[in-house]
DNA sequence: GTGAAAGCGCTAACAT
DNA sequence: ATGTTAGCGCTTTCAC
């Protein structure tokens, strides 16, 4: 009835004794390391298979490697971070290695326990997309473990950065609009609190962007821009601020996709209709944009080609700590859809 | 310029020596074990501030706990999961342990990967999300670690299970669409391959669950099933298929919301309106379901007291692993909205 | 090329 | 109540 008690755990001893070997012997194999010949690789390899061994990675790691990549993603709700993750887990797949994320980590404190917590388990490399932490504590981070750092602008001597050129994205939506005879155009960006973060934040480059598209456009009277966060809940918001404007925009970029869901929420409560009263944009090409029912006009930033950039520069990193950090921005790309069409009106 | 080399990490032995007591000692304040009195534990404490030392939870692993859950969730593009992991992390906020996850995993050898890997660095406890494995395979992973399964229904003595009613809530569209006059209801299912796990899987139980409804309204001759995935693409097929029929449903029964999303594509492609042409319904309604321009009814699972549940489950079987395993049943509930509608003609 | 032995940071028996 | 000591499973010198 009860379970029988578990079996202990085949060990690198026990595989070692039925191969006949040495323990070391049986790590070298393990590690693909010099010093095993052929012939005794292939009885460990034997061994291996006929135990069902598998190494404890947790023991591993307090010598030399726990084979462990740490993901951490601020908002699993967004739709954009699991594009880049398909980039990171690809380029893993065929590795030892194993990717494992953080859960749900909005806010300083949440990501400074859950990245704590990775180096507490002795992973070997941290992918951080989007993190809020403080530009000091980023370079601490990364002296204690190789690093890569998503989505946030700004070059650092210990982390390699892969960032999306927003200043770029966000001009590509302005310019569209622009084209499209549209003059008040709104744009709804995620708060910055602090200061000294908003340089590397790309929701402050997108809204840094769309301010100077507007002015190279002549539209620096039109600049219109609502704070609120990066989320549905944010765009819900934002859209009702901006309609409660004397003078409505007519046309509304979101930051975000997910920011765009909130704001065509909004609209359709206010009985407007996109794009005849009001066009939208938003920003990451998420497979939601692409729902005809949705069909919003979107900037690509090609997650997982991000995603992937950025694993290879973390393997790299784990091989070589001391190889000077590289900086990699990718060029977006626009995604017109139906969400966005000249204004009713002149 | 190059970083200066990483200071050693600080471990129990400094910590020691600084409080002057023995590491056994600053053991026991850790783990809050018996055998400290309060002076020498405001010593270790005082220390452990002092020199900002945390436990290497790798190490901590090769003899008692990580203090680390794996938890697997099959598709982070559903958005019906983030409810269950709020559910869960919520839990175990205020713990000790560490809630990490599994990066996608789609199919038997990626979970299989996924799990095993789990298991190799030492986690305490596992919750599987809907897990693919065979039930031979869940027992034995069950047998090496305290383990949760959410999402699949059947009991096991070694593993405990949260569930939602599945044959309730497919009953609850189905009594909902018959209420509004609809006959002609067809089903999109998650294809089941393997037979012996029909039984278990929560897809498989919807379709059950709707075939019964179906029968007990007397409308045995008009159940009309596709067999696609539960995914978007896999609502877009499926409803190409249904469009298909020489007698085309009126009304569109999605396994999961985003199944739904993709069916609501496929029929505004056909030119189709909802509801007035056709009405569609999801299940597990996600924040998706409940925007405006989508207004999808669905059948709510309520995620977060499935994760809760699970959460707490797994905590006493860490603490336990002799109990008797429990399963936990919720009941779920419909959530009427603009998607469902009388069909055209009566 | 191979293996013996030390030790990574921590916990848990076992003294005291 | 406190400290001593022996490992956990693996990697890594360092002999041979």
């Amino acid at each position: 009835m009860a379970p029988p008690a578990q079996p202990r755990r085949v060990t690198i001893v026990d595989v070692a004794r039925h191969a006949q070997v040495s323990t070391t012997a049986v790590s070298k194999v393990l590690r693909g390391a010099y010093g095993a010949s052929p012939r005794m690789r292939e009885k460990v390899q034997q061994a291996i298979a006929e135990l069902g061994y598998r190494p404890y990675a947790a023991a591993r790691g307090l010598r030399g490697q726990t084979y462990t990549i740490g993901v951490m993603l601020p908002d699993i709700r967004n739709p954009f971070f699991p594009e880049i993750l398909d980039g990171v887990t690809e380029w893993f797949e065929n590795t030892d290695y194993q990717v494992l994320l953080g859960p749900g980590c909005n806010g300083e404190e949440a990501e400074a326990r859950v990245t704590d917590a990775m180096i507490d388990r002795g992973m070997d490399g941290l992918l951080l997309v989007a993190p809020v932490s403080s530009r000091a504590r980023l370079e601490r981070l990364a002296g204690a473990v190789p690093m890569v750092v998503i989505g946030r602008h700004g070059q650092s001597t210990r982390y390699d950065t892969v960032v999306d050129d927003d200043l770029a994205g966000a001009a590509l939506v302005v310019d569209h609009l622009v084209s499209q005879g549209h003059r008040h155009i709104a744009h709804i960006e995620h708060l910055e609190t602090d200061p000294t973060r908003s340089e590397e934040m790309p929701n402050a480059r997108r809204a840094e962007g769309y301010r100077r598209a507007m002015r190279a456009h002549g539209l620096a009277d039109e600049i219109d821009i609502v704070s609120t966060s990066y989320t549905q809940e944010g765009g819900y918001l934002g859209a009702r601020e901006l309609l409660a404007r004397t003078r409505r925009p007519t046309a509304m970029f979101a930051g975000a996709d997910v920011v765009a869901m909130g704001v065509l929420d909004a609209l359709s409560e206010a009985g407007l209709s996109v794009p005849d009263d009001i066009a939208v944009a938003g920003y990451d090409n998420t497979t939601l944009a692409a729902l005809r029912q949705i069909s919003l006009t979107s900037v690509d930033q090609g997650g997982r080609a991000i995603g992937g950039n950025a694993a290879r520069l973390l393997l790299e990193r784990i091989t070589d700590r001391a190889k000077p950090t590289a900086q990699v921005t990718l060029s977006p790309t626009l995604m017109p859809r139906n969400s966005t069409a000249p204004p009713a009106e002149g």
